[in-house]
RNA sequence: GGGCGAGUGGCGGAAUGGCAGACGCGCUGGCUUCAGGUGCCAGUGAGGGCAACCUCGUGGGGGUUCAAGUCCCCCCUCGCCCACCA
């Protein structure tokens, strides 16, 4: 039974619809098919050049290399809504249309499975997390594919995977085992620092002969130099989930990241990796990266790079130093503040303000740091009784502490230049400390400040910041005054400084090293032993991975959010059995301990697009020729590319964290020679998100975003009013919509299409149910224009096209091409929909049209494409046909139209031939009867032609 | 307080300094239908006019230009990031 008669159609189809239309059923239908003959031949599985997975040949075949990256999901039991997949349908997009331009494209994915949600999910139902891990990553794959991405399903990782964490380990321990060069300003391995110390070469810390150094203090000099070390630092301890977390992990009012916790400063001994020393390159090579501005900038605000002077004040405790970036105004330096935690307080306090001090010390400890935002910008603070020396001035200058001052930057301590800096200022003033002018400022700012010019600073409003000439800044030695150039002021103040002993330029930086350990169950066990003196040792490769043990025990202890003087307990430490260890590592069998903390969520996203490239080497982290293929230098994109995926694609949420991170272990990896690319992600493109309308009842309480119904621009809920407000789309919120309803109302193809119309792919956008039947029209249209909705048989029509429509296709395809690689695919869709409106008038399709719209469109429809590509005949997936090439000699017209503007506003229009020259336009312009009544008359005083654009006519 | 970005119809959004509002939603009218829905066709920035057309119009105010949504200055609003960083 091939053709169904329409009584037959009209008793089948309860809608009554003709059989063969573009329904979600039929699409269904389509893309369920399609994903399975993908997979069964392979279609997006990418040819390395080498290897496992090499075919030199193909991988020639199929084009130059590109590298399309997206962030890699947490796998979360929630399921998918339809705001997640918005970047990966845009990579998909983009990969599908560079596979049809000539390109190798390297795409896939993987799961960033280790990690706290797991685990605190896995601690709630008593499952395993690799179970709910596992369970999760499968669920994910399936909705991933059903949305017809074009992974290589070889390449895909999971983080958890012993497999993948084997080399995660791997190159913790190329951490551990390097140390850096502030010389070469690289890293090296630790076996060269030993050789130059064996040699003499470089001096021991403190001088003595290597030969003479028992092997305890080598362990230690060597130790201390390593890149990844054990450190007994400040470190943020969070009791409430029971591990110490990053700088990075704590928000700015003192609280855990996740979970929300108070997080305390407590010393302590953990794993730290000296991600400082890259402090620079971290900032320097953003340069040479397409980046957008904001993540640059959000970059190099974290590492908070700032050059000024360590100046040292004498005191009775010894020299206090301090960091200050106007060491210019150091003659303006009436008091020096420190931090409440600063460790000379105590040495520097009189017994008569001992109370003071110490009260003031206790508060501010307990203080949070959301409570002195409350109190706003109020300083306060007390002396310590005792004095400092200004190095410049020889005066005595009291000492007080006030909160104001942070432990955390620079040195704890600052010198106090009232006139100069307006927390100074404010503080000078409160305690009626002196505040000696020692700039002259410009007659402007007082102005601006509505005041008279004087150096009364009583009568200033404000301290004064910027460049003026000197007053008040001079000794014997060196003299500021009249110098107007704070520049000048600096240079003349440090090298005074340097000279005397009493300061040198430097350099500070905000960024600290980035605390690596985490007594939590669910992530990587370090690779690392300890002896009977508590010294680490890395395992050597052979003994890789540490599989992390199998425990029904994998809860953290956790603690009373605000016991401060907890202590952390890793769950690891509970497997006595797993803990002690004999081992051989070059000097007998030995009883070791191993390291029971587990390596942070970051640890395993430093360097997944690595393994990308070559997923299943068990003898490498990576070939070195692979990588160099898939990430290497382009120079000639430009001179100083670093390598790197060419497009990495995903939100803005990761610009400090991760980004930072894998910036790092990647130029460790480079400088230890296993890479060649300098940076691990060239170009960053930040997706927008996708928002949602949300709504709250009068408890505050969201509520289905679904049940609620407008009236008259007020929002209603079982008839009692609710506000709405606007929020990323998220189960949190109530307002999630599945794929899967998309999928049952029209299609996948729909859902791809309608996200990728709905705005710019750098923008957010909120989602419209209501707006995605769009989409499924203009499917429909062109399925129609292709397709008998009666028959199902083809009505394309090999005649030629008019003239219209070819000049039309060219121009589509011009712009598609140029849209589609500029990443702007909601205009390369208006200009699709727009030529197949043009088709849908036609009264057949022809096929030189069809064919050419069937391919542009593949990349964003690519089941319906690959279907209608079918029918029209062709055997062989669209997948490496090639995409269209517009015919420039179809891109212009014989003739052209020309507004015509009389004093800028359009008052006609003329069309003349494609090659009338200026003159013959003007002429035409001013002979035509519209612009004649516009112009009344007068005599023209100019008239511009643009060639091809427009005329105006100035009267 | 600092940095970055953005303000265009009822809504999402288009516009290398050169015809503002492409494309889609919604809305209005029509065709199809017993009907509803689906589908199709046409219209749709505001105001005026029977009409051809005219006037106004891209957050507000100034400026540059033959020409400004676009460039410059000031202001307002919103979003994001950082925030007593010495």
């Amino acid at each position: 039974m091939s053709e169904q008669s329409p009584s037959e159609t009209s008793h089948t189809n309860a809608t009554d619809a003709p059989p063969h239309r573009y329904t979600a059923a039929l699409a269904q239908e389509i893309e369920l098919a399609w994903q399975e003959r993908w997979d069964a031949e392979r279609t997006f599985e990418t040819p390395n050049p080498t290897g496992l997975l090499g075919d030199p040949e193909l991988a020639a075949a199929r084009g130059e290399k590109l590298f399309v990256l997206d962030m890699f999901p947490y796998p979360s039991g929630a399921g998918l809504h339809v705001g997640h997949p918005l970047g990966f349908i845009g990579t998909d997009v983009y990969s599908r249309f560079k596979r049809m331009t000539g390109h190798n494209v390297l795409y896939s994915m993987g799961f960033d499975a280790f990690g706290l949600p797991a685990e605190q999910f896995a601690v709630q139902t008593g499952q395993h997390p690799k179970i709910t891990t596992d369970q999760n990553v499968a669920t994910m794959r399936r909705q991933l594919r059903r949305l017809g991405l074009s992974h290589d399903p070889r390449r895909s990782v999971a983080t958890t995977d012993p497999g993948y964490y084997r080399w995660t380990q791997w190159i913790f321990n190329q951490i551990f085992g390097a140390w850096y060069d502030t010389e070469l300003d690289r890293a090296r391995p630790i076996a060269e620092l030993i050789a130059e110390l064996e040699s003499g070469a470089r001096p021991t810390p403190d001088g003595r002969p290597w030969a003479e150094l028992t092997e305890g203090e080598r362990r230690d000099v060597i130790d201390d130099r390593r890149l990844a070390f054990v450190g007994d630092a400040p470190v943020n301890w969070c009791p409430g989930l029971g591990t110490v977390v990053a700088n990075e992990e704590v928000t700015a009012d003192g609280r855990s990241d996740r979970g929300n916790f108070p997080v305390f400063k407590r010393n302590m001994r953990q794993w730290v990796m000296r991600i400082t020393s890259y402090a620079d390159r971290l900032i320097d090579d953003l340069d040479t990266l397409d980046w957008t501005d904001a993540i640059k900038t959000m970059q190099r605000n974290w590492i908070g790079r700032s050059s000024g002077a360590l100046v040292h004040f004498g005191s009775p405790a010894g020299p206090i130093s301090v960091f200050t970036t106007r060491p210019d105004t150091l003659f303006g330096a009436t008091f020096m503040v420190l931090s409440p935690e600063h460790p000379l307080v105590d040495a520097l306090t009189t017994p008569e303000q001992s109370l003071a001090v110490a009260a003031y010390r206790r508060a501010a400890i307990i203080k949070k740091d959301i409570e002195r935002q409350d109190e706003g910008r109020e300083k306060t603070g007390v002396p310590t009784g005792m004095s400092a020396v200004n190095p410049v001035t020889g005066a005595d200058i009291p000492i007080w502490i006030a909160d104001y001052v942070l432990m955390g930057y620079g040195t704890g301590a600052i010198m106090a230049v009232p006139s100069g800096d307006q927390r100074d200022f404010e503080f000078a003033g409160k305690y009626g400390l002196e505040i000696p002018a020692i700039q002259q400022p410009p007659a402007t700012w007082f102005a601006a400040h509505d005041i008279e010019s004087t150096l009364d600073t009583a009568r200033w409003p404000v301290a004064f910041v910027g460049d003026a000439p000197y007053v008040n800044s001079s000794n014997e030695s060196l003299d500021l005054n009249g110098i107007d150039s704070v520049a000048e002021g600096v240079r003349l103040t440090n090298e005074w400084l340097e000279a005397n002993g009493h300061g040198e330029a430097t350099i500070t930086y905000k960024l600290r090293d980035w605390l690596f350990s985490r007594q939590r169950y669910w992530g990587e066990p370090f690779p690392i032993v300890y002896d009977d003196d508590g010294r680490p040792y890395a395992l050597p490769d052979e003994m890789l991975p540490v599989e992390l043990p199998d425990t029904t025990s994998f809860s953290p202890r956790t603690f009373d959010p605000d016991d401060e003087f907890s202590d952390p307990e890793s769950p690891l430490d509970r497997l006595e059995s797993w803990v002690n260890v004999e081992l051989d590592l070059g000097d007998g069998r030995k009883w070791y301990r191993r390291d029971t903390n587990v390596m942070p969520q970051w640890a395993g996203s430093c360097w997944y697009e690595l393994r990308y490239t070559d997923p299943t080497n068990d003898q490498a982290f990576v070939d070195p020729a692979v990588e160099a293929y898939w990430m290497g230098p382009r120079t000639d994109v430009r001179p100083d590319h670093p390598g790197g995926v060419d497009l990495y694609v995903g939100g803005v949420e990761h610009a400090v964290l991760h980004l930072l991170y894998a910036r790092f272990w990647h130029k460790v990896l480079y400088d230890l020679g296993h890479l060649s690319s300098k940076e691990p992600y060239a170009r960053l493109f930040n997706q927008g998100y996708i928002l949602a309308d949300a709504y709250k009842d009068e408890r505050e309480i969201y509520i289905d975003a679904f049940d609620v119904e407008e009236r008259d621009g007020a929002y209603y809920h079982d008839g009692r009013p609710v506000t709405r407000e606007w929020g990323k789309m998220g189960k949190s919120l109530k307002n999630a919509v599945s794929p899967d309803e998309m999928y049952e109302a029209y299609g996948a193809d729909t859902l791809r299409l309608y996200e990728m119309a709905m705005g710019p792919l750098d923008a957010s956008r909120p989602w419209e149910t209501r707006d995605v039947v769009g989409m499924y029209r203009f499917l429909q249209r062109l399925w129609r224009a292709m397709v008998d909705e009666t028959t199902s048989e083809i009505v394309v029509v090999d005649e030629p096209a008019d003239d219209e429509t070819r000049r039309l296709l060219h121009r589509t395809i011009d712009t598609v091409r140029r849209e589609m690689d500029a990443l702007r695919f909601n205009t390369a869709i208006a200009k699709l929909i727009e030529l197949n409106n043009h088709v849908t008038k036609l009264d057949a399709t022809p096929r030189e049209v069809a064919e050419p719209m069937v391919l542009m469109l593949a990349p964003l429809v690519p089941h319906v494409a690959e279907e209608l590509w079918h029918r029209l005949g062709h055997d062989e997936t669209v997948t490496y046909t090639e995409f269209p090439v517009a015919d420039p000699a179809l891109l212009l017209d014989d003739t052209v139209e020309y507004p015509v503007q009389v004093n800028g506003k359009v008052r006609g229009r003329i069309t003349v031939s494609v090659d009338a020259d200026r003159a013959a336009v003007e002429a035409a312009a001013l002979a035509d009867a519209k612009v004649v009544a516009a112009i009344d008359g007068a005599v023209p005083k100019k008239v511009i032609v643009v060639p091809g654009k427009m005329v105006n006519v100035v009267v």
